[in-house]
DNA sequence: CGTTACGTTTACGTAAACGTCAAGCAACGG
DNA sequence: CCGTTGCTTGACGTTTACGTAAACGTAACG
């Protein structure tokens, strides 16, 4: 087994940073090892390999998370794939730069639309809600 | 071709309610009238039929409204159901009346966690778009 | 009266995002 | 040494949300 985290003083390696297993990042996050190897193949993630054996670092970790935030907007793999991709984008040209800039307003019109959704939704269950609460207490009396 | 709207004082008909065709609404929507016939067999949707021909009312046009929205939000067809069908549910007796009280409440959870991981996202987008047009700066100086 | 436009159903195809085996290697406990 | 546990790579199956094509009806247009 990984002897993991609790080394805090000794170890001769430079970097002190975390690894995780592909199991204990699927149990931290609820998500199963398949679901991780896909993304892995879909190229969103890239962990380094001791032998076969997948070792996450604390980016990884990090990367895992912004998948999954991008999951719960509905986002596709490939989608969530652009928006990690510049992240960590080479400085590039002006050409590229500016069509990253495009694409990062184009990108902030949907989420922007989308929380407009969430509000009117949100306002709409409101009125469901009520009426609910309405009919329950009219029910309720007549019980 | 169905004469519709600007009909205002006439027509026997008591209820003046607007018709419209399939490929009407697809056009305004922007989706294809194949969508709409499957949103129609998952029971999104519910036309009149004018022979074999669907006729879609105001109301039918409101629920695609909402179809497309949840759409937008990254649900699932059969979670837009859900809320649909709870937009018209009969009274019912008390305890579905608060077990629809508590799908409420869970899909307001999930809209609520929807919307901070959209303030996060528009946030990071902001760093990234500042790196960006550092970098441009940078570049644009030297050209 | 042919064709163009719009409507229908039925059915097979497809991309995305995994689920679900199967088969195999590696270490560790008893 | 043998079995359990955890990791690996295929490879095929599945669900969702349509796309696409075939084959047909019908109403208007020139």
């Amino acid at each position: 087994m990984l002897h993991n985290a609790a080394n805090s003083a000794n170890d001769a390696d430079s970097t002190d940073e975390e690894r995780f297993t592909i199991t204990q990042l699927a149990r931290e996050f609820g998500i199963t090892t398949r679901a991780m190897r896909f993304y892995e193949a879909q190229g969103l993630l890239s962990p380094a390999r001791s032998g076969t054996t997948r070792i996450y670092s604390a980016r990884d970790r990090v990367r895992l998370k912004l998948v999954l935030r991008g999951k719960r907007l509905g986002l596709t793999l490939k989608e969530i794939a652009n928006i990690l991709d510049m992240y960590d984008a080479e400085p590039g040209e002006a050409g590229q730069l500016r069509y990253m800039l495009e694409r990062l307003q184009d990108q902030r019109d949907v989420l922007e639309k989308q929380r407009d959704d969430i509000d009117l939704t949100l306002a709409e269950l409101d009125v469901i809600e009520s009426q609910c609460r309405q009919r329950l207490s009219t029910v309720a009396a007549s019980e």
